[in-house]
DNA sequence: GGGCTAATCCCCG
DNA sequence: CGGGGATTAGCCC
């Protein structure tokens, strides 16, 4: 290698003669040469972000070569310093110092030298490629500086960088790229860093997905500890109840059999597992006019169904509209249809209808909303109040006129409400004079699905058409809410509302009402509900007291601290 | 091959 | 004209 090599115009990558002749289009500066000085790269590297380390930069024996400053007087005695460091030892073997000398030379001219030595290089050979990049690296000085300036300012004016390259002795144009991919730099590193927390909570949520998941095939029991599924047990529960019903059908019979040997009578009960799948329509279930609305249940002898096989098609009943009920709340679209006020979102009846394999009932209407939101409460208290009708109705006033429990089939399993059943009768209202109040016969079942995650699930079970009184008749379908609790001491609620109704029963002024969804739909309850936790959260935290006076009624007022009590 | 860096190209305000 | 995105060229590991 010579000078000569310095005019050599020979292409190709690594080409020493190319690399230098490029190198010459920085200009002819010579000056005495530079070597790494350690404790300047750790500093420069102690600026940098992680992707910055010494090794990226400056560890390589071959960009010591480029790294190579030469020496001005405007280097502010960092130069001295310098020189008393070599890393890599590059600059010790043959030749390595004409190199370095026409790097130096490149490096240390600055402004339009460069533009003009590239435009000199392609005039010199118009035909070979339009342009070969030199490899050049600056020196850890000049990074150094760089890199403290952009700490202070990452958008320096053209002054400051004018400033910069004067005193770096770099084109105002490198000063300028330099930022630029500083900047560019900077973004994807902190894109990494925004991706590595996403990466690590997609992954944290996975697996929480998972556990949960996990939770709900196999979960134990909160109180006993030991494997207990509400609706497993209760579906076997149920199984052996049917399987029960049978052996005593079975029983009975060969009893009447033995009996009219022997001359004694025996009743005969009828299995009412046909009665209860064949009227099972998706939730839809119809009970017979006489059997809701009473305070007992008819005796068996009335009604041909005996006690176990009433609770047991009442339990039935209540699982499916539990399954439906989270399923509901579980899916997205197409199932549901995000309202045009994006409040609450509004069932896809095609796709229900296909989900549940159910058929529309002719002439009957139905609305469907889901609203979800926090409410702060917790799930447990949320179900309790649900559960207990003299609570729930104080929970929501506006929404319950009336409520009572008519019967309670299941008080829930081992000691908790996981699982209670009750009959309930209530009185609905809009408090609006256009909307009359109206009395609906509805099965309430709660169930808790995992730690902290609970549905109350209510269901009519009269049928539409045979509700007397004059009352508009609308029947609930699968409604309710699932409500899983939050670590901030909120409960996410989504609340589901699906009501049929006979159009024709219902006053005109009233459908838009229930079109919109502001009738007796989900927004209104779960508004309801995160208005009135709100309230007794606050007032839970003040120290409020039954001998306070305020202007709230003193039964408001009783029955409010009473709520915030339980809470 | 991919990462890093200096530099280029090109679009947009 | 400058900034920024996309891209390239050259080098390193």
């Amino acid at each position: 290698m010579n000078f000569g090599s310095l005019f050599d115009n020979t292409p190709g990558g690594g080409s020493t003669g190319a690399r230098l002749l490029s190198g010459l289009s920085y200009g002819n500066h010579t000056a005495s040469t530079n070597v790494l000085p350690g404790g300047a790269l750790a500093q420069a590297a102690s600026l940098f972000s992680p992707p910055l380390t010494n090794k990226s930069v400056y560890a390589s024996s071959g960009l010591s070569l480029a790294l190579e400053q030469p020496e001005r007087g405007t280097n502010r005695g960092e130069a001295s310093m310098m020189r008393n460091n070599n890393v890599g030892g590059g600059d010790n073997f043959d030749g390595s110092v004409n190199r370095r000398s026409r790097e130096e030379e490149h490096e240390s001219r600055s402004g339009s030298d460069n533009v003009e030595g590239i435009s000199g290089e392609d005039q010199d050979a118009a035909d070979k490629p339009p342009r070969k990049k030199r490899y050049h690296r600056h020196t850890p000085q000049q990074i150094q500086e760089l890199e403290s300036m952009f700490k202070e300012c990452p958008h320096p004016d053209e002054k400051q960088r004018l400033e910069l390259s004067k005193r770096l002795c770099l084109e105002t144009r490198q000063v300028k790229f330099w930022f630029q991919n500083r900047r560019t730099q900077m973004k994807t590193q902190l894109e990494r860093h925004e991706n590595a927390l996403l990466r690590q909570e997609n992954d944290k949520l996975r697996a929480e997905n998972m556990s949960i998941r996990e939770a709900m095939r196999n979960p134990t029991c909160t109180s006993c500890g030991g494997p207990a599924m509400l609706g497993d047990i209760s579906l076997e529960e149920h199984h052996l109840r049917i399987e029960n019903a049978r052996l005593k059908d079975e029983l009975d019979r060969v009893c009447n059999l033995t009996g009219k040997f022997l001359g004694h009578h025996h009743h005969h009960y009828n299995s009412s597992l046909e009665l209860a799948v064949g009227n099972n329509n998706g939730g839809n279930f119809a009970f017979p006019p006489d059997f809701g609305g009473g305070a007992c249940l008819p005796p068996p002898q009335q009604s041909g169904i005996n006690g176990i096989d009433q609770k047991s098609v009442l339990l039935e009943l209540a699982l499916t509209a539990m399954d439906e009920l989270v399923k509901l709340a579980q899916s997205e679209e197409p199932l549901w249809v995000k309202s045009l006020d994006g409040e609450r979102d509004e069932l896809n009846q095609d796709e229900y209808m296909r989900t549940f394999s159910t058929t529309k009932p002719t002439g009957l209407a139905t609305e469907a909303s889901r609203t979800s939101g926090m409410v702060i409460i917790n799930s447990l208290a949320l179900v309790e109040t649900l559960m207990d009708s003299n609570r729930w109705m104080e929970m929501f006033p506006c929404n319950v006129a009336r409520a009572t429990t008519t019967d309670v089939i299941s008080g829930g399993m081992a000691g908790t409400i996981n699982g209670a059943l009750q009959l309930m009768n209530a009185e609905l209202q809009v408090l609006s004079p256009l909307v009359p109040v109206r009395n609906v016969n509805f099965l309430r079942f709660c169930k808790q699905h995992a730690e902290g995650v609970w549905a109350v699930v209510d269901v009519s079970i009269d049928p539409v058409r045979e509700n007397s009184g004059g009352s508009p008749v609308i029947r609930r379908l699968p409604s309710g809410c699932v409500v899983q609790d939050m670590s901030n001491g909120y409960s996410k609620v989504t609340w589901v509302e699906h009501a049929e109704y006979d159009e024709n029963q219902i006053h005109q002024l009233y459908r838009p009402l229930l079109r919109s969804g502001l009738g007796f739909g989900s927004q209104r309850w779960l508004a309801t509900l995160q208005r009135q936790c709100e309230c007794l959260a606050v007032l839970m935290s003040s120290n409020v007291t039954s001998n306070d006076n305020t202007s709230i009624t003193p039964g408001g007022r009783k029955s409010m601290l009473k709520l915030a009590q339980r809470m």
